[in-house]
DNA sequence: CATATGTTTTCATAATACGAAAATACGTCG
DNA sequence: CGACGTATTTTCGTATTATGAAAACATATG
């Protein structure tokens, strides 16, 4: 009687409902309406009703004065708590602007999550056009610089694996679609400790990234810039594998393993 | 047969569960056990156990190969969605880190909420020892610059229900606890334009703050200064309400209206 | 003022989340 | 290596809990 199950497992309904309002508020950028709620998320009314109730109580989400629904602030509260991600963010910042100063262009902090990189932390220039990404948006791995280092990092079956699960799908005319061109590019990329997006996530946009280590030798997150294709310059490979490097170091990640 | 509700309505018993799970892993720097968890909120293991599996499903919650469970990025994904807030901290911030070189210190954005404010984006600068505000922490009205002006605007009125309800309570021997002090303090600031906080919140910690409008002449936000009580200087209070001034034309405030 | 539209509350009912206990996985120490 | 202690995960009968239809209430609209 219930509709198919997403993932097979025990699903909780109501916290699958109250995730589902809280996504629906966020697509609005202006308050929303309870019927809207309702209506987006396919609950019944009242019950849209109850539930939003129990999450202002828990201050995830804000009525206002004509009953429109909000995001509410426990959600920034919890969100910027994000396990060790934190420590990242904040390092990163003063080296992120500094790039964005010298380039002029957007510089973007990722980690990886699942089969994308999500963007955590953006550091974004004053001029009219440049490259703007959301925090907390996502992009597949094999359409990104630094995903396909990540993919590189992780080894070739890992790439099968991944290739196996998503089929690659292509997002422009120039993204990597097939795995021997992916094993090939990520391998490259790794190798010479950066990799390129040449208009593979979206026309126009081009990137460079590299990748951050922890103090465990781990990948912990991506660096990388963005622009406009035509503004792309390779002369800022080495300051930002520098700024990686750097980035990696305050992290306690120490290059000797490598030899 | 069950505790007291704390807000006699009609409460979600799951919800209000997995938002104390979400808070007991948020008390944490590292990913906690199953254990701890269910120890902390009071909560059977298998129930914790089952909420925490569905929050893990809506990417609230991620848990390592150890099985411990940590904060997950829908949380940052959601909670730069801020209602409008989000604009205030967008255009903040290059404000903040503006004034954060000029002064040397700390420099915070914050907003109310109930009687608190709450802190929403911070510049810090580079020295070894400056005031640390972590974002999303909340601080009583009456102990703060900001909060300060932002009882004063609210009317003596509000002032009185406030004290009321909070009863004042005094965080270090300098903060104000009687109600004609506050009243006269919070009129006296709102009247000159800037608040101080003299060691009221905490000891060696002082303040100037100053309120932000929008573009329909509500109170949105407040910008401040924190600094070590001996490096704060007065001569800081032009060049605060001069960035006030600002941030408030930029989101729309014309300041004709006090006229 | 009447009508329409949206929000909030109520309440009997069925479905849902509960938790004790069993099963499984994971370490650790003899 | 095997046996014990500890933590995690799954199962399943049951009672509690969340559900949603409908009624009451509030607010806009013509």
């Amino acid at each position: 009687m219930n509709q198919e199950d997403t993932s097979q497992a025990t699903r909780i309904q109501v916290i699958d409902r109250a995730a589902s309002l809280l996504d629906a508020i966020a697509r609005y950028p202006d308050p929303v309406s309870l019927k809207i709620l309702a209506a987006e998320t396919g609950l019944n009314v009242s019950t849209a009703h109850r539930i939003l109730a129990s999450l202002i109580q828990n201050r995830f989400v804000e009525k206002d004065a004509a009953s429109h629904y909000r995001l509410g602030l426990r959600l920034l509260q919890l969100g910027v708590r994000l396990h060790g991600n934190v420590d990242v963010r904040a390092i990163a910042r003063p080296i992120m602007e500094d790039l964005r100063d010298r380039f002029g262009e957007s510089v973007n902090l990722t980690i990886r999550e699942g089969d994308s990189v999500v963007y955590i932390e953006k550091a974004t220039p004053n001029r009219m056009i440049h490259v703007q990404q959301l925090i907390g948006a996502r992009a597949p791995l094999h359409v990104t610089a630094v995903g396909k280092l990540m993919l590189g990092a992780a080894g070739e079956d890992a790439i099968r694996a991944y290739a196996q699960r998503t089929n690659l799908p292509a997002y422009t005319r120039n993204t990597i679609t097939t795995l021997p061109g992916l094993i090939a590019e990520c391998g490259q990329a790794l190798a010479r400790g950066y990799a390129l997006d040449n208009e593979e996530a979206e026309m126009d946009v081009g990137c460079i990234g590299v990748l951050i280590h922890d103090g465990t030798g781990n990948v912990s997150a991506g660096l990388s810039v963005s622009a406009p294709i035509a503004r792309r310059r390779l002369e800022w490979v080495e300051d930002l594998m520098e700024a990686g490097r750097t980035l990696s170091a305050q992290l306690g990640y120490s290059v000797q393993a490598v030899f």
